[in-house]
DNA sequence: TAGTCATATGTCTAAATATACATATGAATA
DNA sequence: TATTCATATGTATATTTAGACATATGACTA
C-alpha cells in the first residue's frame, strides 16, 4: 500500500465508522430504498440521512436514481459487500474485546454506563 | 447485520480510520516488527505508536510477543488482510472522488490547501 | 401556478478524537 | 543494584466530527 492508497482507505474507513452511515449501508444490503424508507428503517431523521447519503454517494458506496418525487438509493454491492463481510468476520472473533478499547470508545462506554471492572 | 454487529463494525472501522493506526497496520503487512521499527517505518513518535498499538491489540488487529527488551508486533493477517484488500478494491475505483467529500475530510482539505473549484 | 410532498443543503454547537508532552515500567547489563 | 535501552501509560489541549435545527430545492398535483 502506498501513501495515497493508505490515505484513501483512511477516508473510506472514516465513512464507515459513523453509526448513521453504517446503519444506512446495512439497511441497503436488503435492497434499494427511498430516503424516507431509510429514515424509517434506521430510525434517523431525514436531514441527517440526506447529509450522510451525500457522503456515501460521493465516496462511491451508494448510487441513486430519481423516481418521481422520490430518490431511490442502492448499495454499491460489488465493492461494499466484501468490505462488510470481511469486517463481519473480524467482529465475529473480536467483537467482544473491542468495547473495552478506551481509545476508540471511551465516551460511548461512559454514556451507556457499561461496567469496565 | 444485527445491532451488535453493526456497533462492533463501527468500532472496527473507527480503529482503521485513523492514519497512524492504519499506517501501523499497513507497515505490518510486510511482517512482524518491533515498536521502534514501526516508529521508523511510519515516521511516528514512540509514545503515539505505543498508544495506537494498544488499541490495535485490544481490538484484535495485531498480536505481540516480548523478545528481551523489545516487543514484536504482528498483524492478525487472517481477518485483517481481507478487510484491507476489500478496501483497496473500493479505493482503486473511487479513491479519487472521496477527497471531495466535505463530511469526512473538510479539515484536511483546507489544511493541505487542495483546490476545490 | 399555488400547494404539498420528498429530498437536499447550510450552519452552529456539543461531543469525540488525535496528538503532544511528561512520565512510568520493565528487561537487560555493567 | 544503578544505569540504560525499549516500550507503555497518563493527561491536557487542539482539532475534527456528529448531530440538531432551520431552510431551500425540485417534482408532482389540484
Amino acid at each position: 500500500m502506498n501513501k495515497n492508497e493508505i490515505f484513501s482507505c483512511e477516508l473510506l474507513f472514516k465513512v464507515l465508522s459513523n453509526s448513521t452511515r453504517l446503519k444506512i449501508a446495512a439497511s441497503l444490503i436488503g435492497g434499494k430504498k427511498s430516503v424516507s424508507e431509510i429514515c424509517t428503517e434506521t430510525g434517523t431523521d431525514q436531514a441527517r440521512v440526506s447529509h450522510e447519503l451525500r457522503c456515501l454517494t460521493v465516496c462511491g458506496l451508494v448510487d441513486f436514481a430519481r423516481d418521481g418525487k422520490q430518490v431511490i438509493y442502492s448499495l454499491n454491492r460489488e465493492t461494499v459487500l466484501p468490505i462488510l463481510e470481511a469486517a463481519g468476520e473480524h467482529v465475529k472473533r473480536f467483537g467482544d474485546r473491542m468495547g473495552s478499547c478506551d481509545i476508540i470508545s471511551e465516551a460511548k462506554r461512559v454514556k451507556t454506563g457499561d461496567v469496565t471492572l
